[in-house]
RNA sequence: GCCCAAGUGGCGGAAUGGUAGACGCAGGGGAUUCAAAAUCCCCCGCCUUCACGGGCGUGUGGGUUCGAGUCCCACCUUGGGCACCA
């Protein structure tokens, strides 16, 4: 009998893979087709835990999938532009390309000993000209279909880096890197067109049954649908061209309640007043060099400045209110200027209360209830209140019905009409970055913004280009910017902006059914294979990466590069949890931690034999030393172990711990299958006992039916624990060799998705024909599934109190009899007949008395 | 502030409204062994009882139901998302 070897077993059998070319995707009608994909991951050099629970439970999916019949696509990639490579070159010296190409062959070759069904021979990258050359022939397409464009934007602008930080890189106000004070500054930049979509993609999710409802949620609230009222104020004495101030709000039914005008400081009448205005000018300036972080917000004093000006209320002349520049209004949101309620909203509230202007109620809990408000007084729209100076309806609504009506009242007035807003921005995509997809267009001083022609595509990223400097090594290239412009053949001059990343990734997975076509997809291959029938990633990429790839889906499906059935792309989606780990601490001398790697700690202490802090479960951090590496561990235990460990613990959505103990657990239980299949194989005695047979073939069919449906609805821990369970009760059957083998057979298949190494050693073993990776899922008979007698608990009064042994097909009456002749229930009723007797067949009984 | 989710043994967790704690870890006991490793077997929510048994038990308090971890209401705690969004 061999000892379990998962080194020896594991690269045999990917051998054996490779060699019948199994996970090789080709497009076939006799098929049902399947395409699994995982999130690609960022070629950052190593694979890391996670990764092993994302691959993982893809792998399960996707095995499964192959053997029950289907024609499976399962491809991987890398997602390859981005910052960080331009960061290692700057700290380093080498080259972005260098470096990304160098962690890509690193981390493929640390993913090959998972044995994923990886159809490797679709693999791209999307630094690869190959691949952003087709990007580019996307972009020209939806620049022509009008669903890209360019305007002023305003954006965090480090002077010292001079690049564009996001709004995560700008800490207390300064750039992340350089520490310098970040500037806003007004840049011309590319956008996408997303915000047209913004209803199409709102309503499209109520259609996504199979994603997360939390996703859909994210999704939803992101978009931020409103109802509301737009509506103009008019504006006495103001400068030319200025007579109305356009205003949206959600409140309409508190209009009688507005006691001032706010806009924002780059409200064009802002900045036309502060042409005349020094002060304005100065206080304007103040508000747009405030932080932008959530934090600075928070606590940023509400602050105003009265323009002087008035506006007259539309529905009393004679009541005049004042307009303020104020600095809590965002322009890019509504029309960048509010009426301000203070007795219904607290921001207008204390704004009020300091520049000292009236409050004003519309609305009270009770007719008669007092009417200075200590602050603003905002009930639940859905609640009923006492209009006191309402002006559409009865006196007494819900905040809701109240909108409707005055919505509709100031629609007949003429004085308004109701609109719907979206939260949802257009999508920047312009980076002042070199590690990405340059934007393929030139600058003419003839024609102007002129896009390249599809023929000069790709354009491509040159590759002398230094990071001794700050700022994007595009800009400074002696030569990479002249070019000839497509338009008029005169001298012009390249766009030197790259595209957001995010744009890589919102169609590599329709590039994954065709990566070597000459055009973006190759349309054939499109429609057999999309759309992708299970994706599965992190949580983190709910909002962002999933909007982008659904509008770029409907952009592609606009400019003829994917069928309408594709326009959202992923059928289903599921999300799954971190692989978290233990951090160990001691402290320094001067009482800061020190942090240990797992693999110096031993029973709580470092082999210096202090002591360690044990800090319980938290995202594996370089920083914080709890990284496990999967290199090590597939050293140390082998693949199969790995995969098994990290689906075993907890459910695939939450978190998981990597404990040293479970994974040893892990690596104990394949062992031990596989020295009792090793045993089955073996024996040669046929001592049958029939009843035996039968009833470790019952269980047989049991496993089969419970594995299936666990893998099927993801979930994968109550399948370990089910096959923990079949193993024992293998192990322990006192069956005949030849059920036995049966049995053994079924236990492999049913293993094979998540260890399919080990399974194949034992399919082997056992005789099977093939490969198991090929072999037809086992299917449970259902005539196996029932037994013929069933234990019944007997409850009285809800209570459990005994059990009965019936027939499973046993009549209601009799089962009733049996329960009612316990001995517990007789000493409950005491003579007396029970109130009623509640059997439910093959599951309980309940006596009440 | 707004929106959402989750609270079950020492730990991770299981449980179509129907025997709460499957399975794994940790712990305890035993077998095997000269001894150990490895392996195998048994016990393992709390209180009570020599034992049989009995009582309590899924964050807290109510409710619906023959029956609630599961459904409803309120509250507490933790986690997540969004956030000067008018």
């Amino acid at each position: 009998m061999s000892r379990y070897s998962p080194a020896e077993i594991e690269a045999r059998w990917q051998d054996a893979w490779e060699q019948a070319s199994v996970f090789r995707a080709v497009r076939s009608e006799d098929k049902p087709k399947y395409y699994v994909l995982e999130m690609f991951p960022y070629p950052s050099g190593r694979i890391h835990m996670g990764h092993v629970r994302n691959y993982t439970m893809g792998d399960v999916i996707a095995r499964h999938r192959i053997a029950t019949g289907h024609n499976v696509l399962h491809p991987m990639g890398w997602d390859a532009f981005g910052m960080p490579a331009e960061n290692a070159a700057m700290a380093s010296g080498g080259h972005p390309k260098d470096w990304t190409y160098g962690n890509i062959n690193d981390m493929r070759a640390q993913m090959k000993p998972l044995g994923l069904s990886i159809d490797w021979s679709r693999e791209f990258a999307t630094c690869d000209p190959e691949y952003y050359g087709q990007q580019q022939a996307l972009f020209l397409d939806m620049l022509e279909a009008g669903l890209v464009y360019r305007k002023n934007a305003v954006v965090n602008w480090d002077p010292v880096d001079m690049t564009v930080l996001a709004n995560e890189q700008v800490i207390d106000g300064k750039g992340w890197r350089s520490g310098a004070e970040v500037e806003r500054r007004e840049l011309t930049q590319w956008f996408f067109r997303i915000s047209d979509m913004a209803g199409e993609l709102l309503d499209a999710l109520g259609d996504l049954d199979d994603w997360p409802a939390k996703v859909r949620l994210m999704q939803e609230n992101w978009i931020g649908k409103s109802r509301g009222l737009q509506f103009s104020f008019s504006l006495i004495g103001g400068p030319e061209g200025f007579d109305r101030v356009e205003v949206y709000t959600t409140r309409p039914d508190t209009l009688m309640g507005a006691s001032f005008i706010g806009i924002s400081p780059d409200h064009p009448l802002a900045r036309r007043l502060e042409e005349e205005d020094d002060a304005l000018a100065t206080f304007n300036a103040e508000c747009r060099r405030g932080a932008t972080t959530a934090e600075a917000l928070e606590t940023a004093e509400k602050r105003g400045y009265d323009t002087g000006l008035r506006v007259r209320h539309p529905f009393d002349t004679a009541l005049e209110l004042p307009v303020y520049v104020a600095n809590f209004i965002l322009m890019d949101y509504g029309t960048g200027a509010i009426f301000g309620v203070p007795a219904h909203d607290q921001r207008d509230f204390d704004f009020a209360t300091k520049y000292d202007l009236p409050i004003i109620t519309t609305f009270m809990p009770s007719e008669d209830a007092e009417d200075a408000l200590a602050q603003a007084f905002v009930p639940p729209k859905t609640e009923r209140v006492f209009y006191n100076r309402g002006f559409a309806g009865e006196a007494w609504q819900t905040g809701d019905a109240a909108i409707d009506a005055a919505i509709a009242f100031c629609e007949a007035q003429g004085v308004g009409q109701g609109v719907t807003r979206y939260r949802l921005r257009d999508w920047g995509l312009s980076r002042q970055r070199y590690w990405g997809c340059p934007i393929p267009v030139v600058h003419c001083d003839t024609c102007g913004v002129v896009p390249e022609a599809k023929d000069n595509l790709p354009v491509r990223l040159p590759d002398d280009v230094s990071f001794d400097q700050p700022g994007n090594p595009l800009d400074r290239h002696p030569t990479w910017r002249r070019t000839t412009c497509p338009a008029c053949g005169g001298e012009a001059r390249r766009e030197t902006d790259t595209m957001d990343t995010f744009v890589d990734s919102s169609w590599y997975f329709a590039r994954f059914t065709s990566p070597r076509a000459q055009t973006p997809i190759d349309m054939a291959e499109a429609e057999y294979w999309m759309n992708v029938d299970q994706y599965i990633g992190g949580i983190e990429h709910a909002i962002l990466h999933l909007l982008y790839s659904r509008f770029f889906a409907r952009a592609m499906h606009i400019t003829g590069h994917l069928p309408a059935s594709a326009v959202e792309p992923f059928d289903a989606l599921f999300t799954q949890g971190m692989v978290t780990h233990e951090i160990y601490q001691t402290r320094d001398a001067r009482g800061r931690p020190v942090y240990h790697l797992p693999e110096d700690v031993s029973d709580g202490r470092l082999a210096d034999g202090s002591e360690v802090e044990v800090i319980p479960s938290a995202k594996m951090s370089k920083s914080k030393k709890n990284v496990v590496d999967p290199t090590t561990i597939i050293s140390q235990y082998g693949a199969d172990t790995a995969r098994w460990f990290v689906l075993s613990d907890s459910p695939p959505e939450r978190d998981v711990e990597w404990t040293a103990a479970g994974a040893e657990a892990a690596h104990r239980h394949l062992a031990r299958v596989h020295r009792i299949v090793s045993d089955i194989a073996a024996d040669t005695a046929e001592d049958a006992s029939p009843e035996a047979d039968e009833a470790l073939l019952r269980e047989m069919h049991k496993a089969i039916h419970d594995v299936s449906v666990g893998v099927e609805s993801f979930g994968f821990n109550a399948v370990i624990a089910r096959l923990y369970a079949f193993t024992a009760t293998l192990s322990k059957s006192g069956a005949g060799t030849g059920a036995k083998r049966q049995a053994a057979r079924a236990l492999a298949q049913l293993m094979a998705p998540m260890t399919p190494h080990l399974a194949e050693e034992l399919w082997h073993m056992l005789g099977g024909d093939g490969l198991v990776a090929t072999a037809p899922w086992p299917k449970a008979d259902p005539s196996m599934l029932v037994d013929d007698t069933v234990t019944l608990p007997v409850q009285i009064n809800g209570k459990r109190r005994g059990e009965i042994t019936v027939a499973q097909d046993a009549a209601k009456d009799a089962v009733e009899e049996t329960a009612l002749a316990l001995d517990a229930v007789q000493r409950a009723l005491d003579g007396a007949a029970p109130k009623k007797v509640i059997v439910v067949p093959g599951r309980i009984v309940n006596v009440v008395v």
